[in-house]
DNA sequence: TAAAAGGTTGGAGTGCACTTCAAGCAAGTA
DNA sequence: TACTTGCTTGAAGTGCACTCCAACCTTTTA
C-alpha cells in the first residue's frame, strides 16, 4: 500500500531485484487487473513493451510492475485512458519529453486537488444530511 | 458555491420562495444539465415528479432546483445513477424510509472518505514524480 | 502420455451515463 | 398569420473502459 520503491525508478534504473519473469495470471493477481486487461493495455500502447518467453507468452518484469503501480494511480485519479497512453509515448519517445511529461502530470495535480476539493463539499452536504436524519441507530449520540 | 439552502430543505419544507414555474431550458442553464438529461433524470425515475404546464411541458419548481442541487452532489461522489433512484425511491416512499436513506447516505459518505485518501495517495505520487522531473521553468527551487 | 489449466489472437459484446434523432406540437415575435 | 424558437416523445446511437468469445497453442500435474 506504500507508494513504493519501484514507482520511481521505472524510468531511470535498468536493475531490477528479484523474480522477473511473471506470467499474466501472475500480474493480475499482483496488480487486481484482469489478464484481459493487461493485454488490452499493451494493445492501445499503455504498456512500455512487454517481454515473450520462446514461445510468445508474456513475461512481465519487475519493471513492468512499477510501470502498472504508477498506472494504477493515475487511474485512481481518474486521468482518462488516453491521456495515460500519450504518457507512455512520451516515456518511450525519451529523455527530451521531460518537460512535456511534467506539463501533463501538473495538470493531473491541479485536478486532484480539485477533485478532492469538491469530495469535501460533498462530505460536508452528506454530513448535514445525515444529522438531519438523527443518529437514531447505536450512534453516540448528544 | 456554498452548501446551500435549498439542498436541505427539500424533503422537508413546502413554501419555497421566488419564482416557481422555470422550463427546462432556464433549469438546463442553471444546473448545468442538458434538457436531454433532464428528461432522462424523470424517465428513469430520479426527479421526485415534474409538474407540467396546461399544454404538457415541464414546469420545474424551486423544490426541484435543490433536489438536482443535491443530485448534483452525489454524482460528484462517484455514486451510481442507480444508487441515486434508489434514494429518490425512498424519499417518495416517506418518512418510514429514514432508516434506509441514512444508511444509504453513510455508505455514501465513508465512500466519500476513501476516495479523499486515495487521491491524497496518488498527490503524493505525483509530487515524487514531478519533483523528480525538475522544476524547470519557474519553480522557486531551492 | 493424457488431461487440465493456462496462454495466444482479433473481434465482438457489455454497462454506464448520457446524447442524438425524427417527427410533431407549443410559444413568442413581426 | 407566418415564422422562428422551444418543448414533447420513444428509440437508437455514442464514448469510455473494460470484458468476453471462439479457436487454438503451451505448460503443468497425475
Amino acid at each position: 500500500m506504500s507508494v513504493t520503491e519501484s514507482v520511481q525508478s521505472v524510468e531511470s534504473t535498468t536493475a531490477p531485484r528479484g523474480k522477473d519473469r511473471y506470467t499474466i495470471s501472475e500480474v493480475a493477481a499482483l496488480t487486481g487487473l484482469t489478464a484481459h486487461t493487461l493485454r488490452w493495455y499493451e494493445r492501445i500502447g499503455l504498456m512500455p513493451h512487454v517481454d515473450r518467453s520462446h514461445t510468445g507468452q508474456r513475461r512481465f518484469t519487475e519493471r513492468d510492475l512499477g510501470w502498472l503501480a504508477f498506472v494504477g494511480k493515475l487511474r485512481l485519479t481518474g486521468m482518462p485512458v488516453a491521456d495515460m497512453v500519450r504518457y507512455a509515448e512520451l516515456v518511450r519517445e525519451g529523455d527530451h519529453t521531460h518537460a512535456e511529461r511534467r506539463a501533463l502530470l501538473e495538470s493531473t495535480r491541479s485536478d486532484v486537488v480539485r477533485r478532492i476539493a469538491e469530495l469535501q463539499s460533498t462530505l460536508a452536504v452528506l454530513d448535514l444530511k445525515i444529522d438531519h436524519y438523527g443518529t437514531i441507530c447505536g450512534g453516540v449520540s448528544p
